[in-house]
DNA sequence: TAATAGGGTGAACGATAGGTCACCTGCTCT
DNA sequence: AGAGCAGGTGACCTATCGTTCACCCTATTA
């Protein structure tokens, strides 16, 4: 109960900051959003910006717990079919998860005011996915499941058309399903030009 | 003289709305980007909002002379090497042109709370590019460039990676040189996956 | 030349923004 | 039991927001 509010603040500051943006959100909204008054958000946070602050540390941490550690990293497939599988779970937790859309909103609404956001954003949208897909990639080579070439290459080259999807279903939700279908059609046409399996 | 201010205010509210946001942009700071007083725009314009739907307009309409139209399709190219050249041509043109940079923010900023711009973001940044190169791919097929596969799969395959790119540019600009060569290896690499010439 | 209208000014409007402050309440700790 | 404090309230502050309005200037036109 001690700082319970304090983060009931930061759930509700990544809902509106994720709706309306960082400037589109005023303190009175969120705060009635939490049934309190206004004022009784400046006893845990000195300011709207020291909100957007705690979200944004709290944000990369949650980044680097999720995403950024070692441990964290999916298992190599065993076959294509598997690749597949394990890009499709991957697809359906970022698209459902309200919490990990809403993180994509916001870095995609302050990504050029903020440099952490900016810094944040190029991880979650580019370089984070490729770098998974890149050890995927590696430890498929050497499986003999993918034709040897640049691991790297490959990563950009299969996480780039997934993240453009991903980014339409925040945009349009009504399109998630045909997002998914083409995402599972996608993945099988990679397999196709780059797999060596049967 | 006569709607030139009206057209300086559009030009204006671009550059404001694309860094700041539509709810970041105050209408007295933008009055005083043009050298006059922020009553001064009321005299074109009835409301900040009416300011916002005639730069959509605008942005709807430019979208639509540059890329929508037939027209204005690229040749498909007579050589492997040329669709690199094509594409490095049209990424320096998107990449550089401070006005297309500029709508593609706007876009971004905005895309969760105006209908008209997520659908011009859907366009720009994922089916339009993916149109155009559908056509392309299609014509490369048939002049044995390419091998035979759906040209709409390796249109996503092939423009998505390279918008992901042109977005870091936008994030990122100081990474601009970097990405502009990863554009080109891309390229190739695509080539040599799915091109049939030598 | 007198009237008109487009385009610009500056003061003022009400609404709302972020933020402060005195006060209250209920829990914990001595 | 009394002190202290975390956490919540409501009134209030100032700055700024979008917007309006009376006024002015200047070029066109009847």
């Amino acid at each position: 109960m001690a700082n319970d509010t304090k983060e009931r603040i930061l759930d509700a500051a990544l809902e509106m900051f994720s709706q309306n943006g960082y400037a589109g959100t005023n303190i009175r909204e969120l705060s009635a959003s939490l049934g309190l008054v206004k004022s009784g958000v400046y006893k845990h946070y000195e300011s709207k910006e020291a909100i957007w602050n705690a979200l944004l540390d709290q944000m990369i941490a949650y980044y680097g717990e999720h995403f950024g550690s070692a441990e964290h990293l999916p298992p190599v497939p065993d076959s294509l079919e598997e690749l597949t599988l394990l890009t499709m779970h991957m697809v359906n937790i970022t698209i459902y998860d309200e919490k990990i859309i809403m993180m994509r909103k916001v870095l995609t609404l302050e990504q050029y005011r903020d440099v952490r956001a900016r810094e944040l954003a190029t991880k979650h949208f580019l370089t984070g996915l490729t770098e998974i897909f890149t050890r995927i990639f590696m430890g498929m080579m050497e499986k003999g499941l993918l034709r040897k070439d640049d691991p790297k290459m490959l990563a950009f080259a299969y996480t780039t058309p997934i993240s453009a999807l991903i980014h339409l279903c925040d945009r349009e939700p009504e399109k998630t399903e045909e997002a998914i279908k083409q995402v599972e059609a996608f993945s099988r046409h990679f397999i196709r030009v780059y797999g060596r399996g049967d």
